[in-house]
DNA sequence: TTATCATTGTGTAAGATTAACACAATAAAA
DNA sequence: TTTTATTGTGTTAATCTTACACAATGATAA
């Protein structure tokens, strides 16, 4: 009872995990990023190779919930200070590993507390790409971005779950600026217009999309343009925090 | 084991709920009427008099999260058929009876599956006031409406989930007519702006509250006036459930 | 070296929506 | 019969959104 729970070996961990952790809850996070002009989830490709599923994990007896999704993202992407957003409890009685015919790891317990029934919490966080560092669990061999129109097929309903992660982080972008935390400290007003494009799976108006972005006054043009591309080089801009408190302040309208 | 769970007593449910019921997670409900233009909210009262709590319960463990929400409302107001919107999760660590000073009742065992800390699923339903039998449960000696401003301090957590839920349907009012679900089936111009205005917390102006609402597509008026106030009789509407099938196609804006 | 081309930066006008306000009609009470 | 507060129905001005035009730029092709 006095090891450090995360160190448990997968089968200690099918064995008695729940000596430490809550029974019949769990919580899964849909971490999103943006590279090469596309939306990305991090996905865990099991060690039997076989399946797929989001980063997840489990709350300890005496710990937050918010506090558990924080920890499953930092392990899974080294990242610490990322807002995690709680977005929908998922409870079909038939979230079951049985019933979907996962079976726990060669020797170890099948009447594992692992093999019940699971009520999840899901969270989605939005995270800067290049920043993260992807990062398999114990039980897992691989850890690694996915295209969002290219996910596999998941366990249990790990493809409902980003589903309605994808919903609610479309609603959220009409009333707050997150897509921000996709982007490096820098980014070009293209790059941001895709994101959004991208985001909300439909085609922008390049000219009216600037109007707005800049009249929301969160944003700062620095003196300096992005080389390289094949044309006329886009100026960089950045995200100001302390623009975007005093923002918050007068009641913005965020939407596209 | 074969017993109806819900037949059982507070003393056997204390004792033994656990083998019907999944252990540290609970839904409460968050229930709206309006009423004399007040917004308001059913609470029970238990039955030692002192404390207050949000109508919940327990999962069956074999029963949809959804479905076990729709049992408490059913049980608690006599209705069926209403829209559970499900909002946050609360997951506070000292979310846990003993840590508030709850106790068992007499005789019953002090190391209940109840004594735990719980996590709790949140819902909130939008009834017709007049409509409901407000019906206490086995633990509670009063079950009543209770205006929004006017709630009482509640057992752990209830008060802020009440704020959590009245947040949520805000932001649902200008996506959804939800409101709708919480006046008769004839109402006035009138009597749906002062619903609007007190879910909004904020004064509207009444030729335009009434231009949006008519341009809407989804009302119809009666012939037909509500009689008996000191003034011009003000017209019936109800909401046509037809014609908002076919603005919802349309994708309209109900933002106020 | 110069012309080409796709892209960026800025602006303007029409259309739609929202906000502010005016006045006649009406039902009950004075 | 008059008064009063409220309802029904506009109109106008202000704001926001949408659609589109054109010059500037930086790499590439001629």
């Amino acid at each position: 009872m006095t090891k450090d729970p995360y160190s448990l070996s997968p089968e200690e961990f099918y064995e008695r995990g729940d000596s430490y952790f809550l029974p019949h809850i769990s919580i899964d996070c849909v971490i999103f990023g943006f590279h090469d002009n596309q939306l990305k989830v991090l996905l865990l490709e099991w060690k039997d190779s076989l399946r797929w599923s989001l980063p997840g994990g489990f709350i300890l007896k005496d710990e937050d919930i918010d506090q558990a999704a924080t920890t499953i993202l930092l392990k899974r992407t080294g990242l610490e200070k990322i807002h995690l957003q709680q977005f929908h409890t998922f409870g079909d009685p038939n979230r079951d590993r049985k019933k979907h015919g996962i079976n726990p790891p060669k020797g170890s317990n099948p009447k594992s507390w692992l093999m019940d029934r699971f009520v999840t919490i899901g969270y989605w966080a939005l995270v800067e790409h290049s920043k993260v560092t992807p990062t398999p669990d114990s039980f897992s061999r691989s850890c690694s971005w996915r295209e969002i129109s290219e996910v596999p097929e998941l366990i249990l309903d790990h493809n409902l779950i980003i589903e309605k992660a994808l919903e609610s982080l479309r609603l959220q972008l009409n009333d707050f600026p997150v897509g921000f935390n996709l982007l490096p400290a820098k980014f070009t007003m293209p790059e941001l217009q895709s994101l959004y494009e991208t985001i909300l799976d439909e085609k922008l108006d390049r000219r009216n999309f600037q109007k707005k972005m800049l009249s929301l006054g969160i944003l700062t043009r620095l003196n300096e343009r992005k080389q390289g591309g094949a044309h006329k080089a886009p100026f960089f801009y950045k995200f100001d925090k302390k623009k975007y408190q005093r923002a918050l302040k007068q009641g913005l309208s965020f939407g596209i």
